[in-house]
DNA sequence: ACAAAAGTGTTCGGGATACACCCATGC
DNA sequence: GCATGGGTGTATCCCGAACACTTTTGT
């Protein structure tokens, strides 16, 4: 059974090595309009809310084994009232009424580990740049931003982005990253200078090979530093 | 009509010069058990969350006026299952059953301010040490634990904690409830320092009066600078 | 030899920390 | 005059910011 209240939405961030972008869905609609959304969809029974966001996150677009934290509750009670998105839910929903409250999720996952792929409620998975977002239905870019707010808070904090570099990175594969998701861009040598008092990462002795240019030296993340 | 899925949770911080409380209401349950809980209840229709918070925090203990901020939702499909909780369930709720997703929400108020009064569903309503807090009904001890980290957070920010103070007040008075929020404690020329320095207050020209010492100089809130 | 990215050191200013004594008032 | 909290200054350290040139590899 499902839960006709709750629902979970996943803002699953993806980094290509250059830029961060966002997951969404086109949502099949009535007419020809285009209908861009978070993945997202109602609480099941005798799950927690921690596990509706994997499972509908894999239903919707094929993706697992991402990590999705909690990022805030949502519930205006007219946040599925508008107009706009009436015949796609009166399509979709058995009670196109029904006020649903959502809980937002997130993730950050490496775009090349993961395949999206549609599924019966989404005609197309995506991935969009972050910075230039179309308009989502419902509140769903309210939800986008206060997603990224959170982000960035726990990448400062170092909390989050270590599944988002292969196993063993360059430090400017780990700056590109940073600037990515902060959107700036930092100084190398005071950057590298930091990451590496920090102890946030450990030198290895080994270098990138095949690149057309001085190969750099790779690194790996410390963890008992980080927060992994 | 109310959700039976949906309910709000409010932390309630208190402070009164000198410790930090959270406001507990003593449940009626059958038999002779104290049950200790937040003051929360379910979500009713048409209304927002924020609202939801703010009147059910008024209906449990007639505070009102209380700037609530939401820290989380808590949806383990067990967190109202566990068998101390279901006498209270069993003589409070139509669906013992039913599942509770719960939004928590948290503040800080002068207890000073505030009288809290117990209303029918709620045998008593009183403030409680944040170190020494009892065993409580549901998952509110870690729905606490949770708020409490957030409330740390944000007070670094000084986001949160003016509204804990009188409109003129000592920076002894601004030092003392940083630390309890903070359970630490400053050196107080460096904590006078930064609060000067970074603009956070305004130097009046006045004293305080009746103190059997040398009266201290008052401040207040810079609002332009503070998140007010 | 050239293109492309890697790698590296120093200076400067500001903020955090540590620390001990005199001051104004009420009783 | 004594008890009580109010009020003040300085030295040190560390961190963040700014800034430009040489090195290594593949082609």
């Amino acid at each position: 059974m499902i839960n006709p209240n709750v629902s979970v939405d996943c803002v699953v961030f993806g980094f290509d090595g250059q830029n961060l972008n966002v997951l969404l869905i086109e949502q099949k609609d009535v007419g020809q309009l285009r209908r861009f959304a978070l993945p997202g969809d109602h609480l099941s029974d005798n799950e927690d809310l921690d596990q509706a966001a994997a499972r509908v996150l894999k239903e919707l677009t094929s993706l697992s084994g991402v990590y999705l934290k909690q990022s805030g509750a949502f519930g205006d009670p007219d946040r599925v009232k508008n107009i706009k998105d009436l015949p796609w839910l009166q399509s979709n929903r058995s009670n196109p009424q029904a006020r649903v409250i959502t809980i937002a999720y997130y993730a950050l996952v490496k775009m090349e580990d993961f395949n999206p792929s549609a599924s019966s409620f989404a005609e197309r998975v995506f991935w969009h740049d972050v910075n230039s977002i179309p308009e989502l239905a419902f509140d769903h870019s309210d939800i986008v931003k206060a997603a990224l707010d959170v982000l960035r808070r726990e990448l400062a904090e170092l909390r989050v982005g270590h599944e988002l570099l292969p196993e063993k990175f360059t430090l400017s594969q780990m700056q590109a990253l940073h600037e990515a998701i902060l959107n700036s861009s930092f100084d190398k040598r005071n950057f590298r200078k930091k990451a590496i008092n920090d102890h946030w990462v450990i030198a290895l002795e080994e270098k990138q090979t095949g690149v057309l240019h001085k190969p750099a030296r790779l690194y790996t993340w410390n963890k008992s530093r980080a927060g992994i």
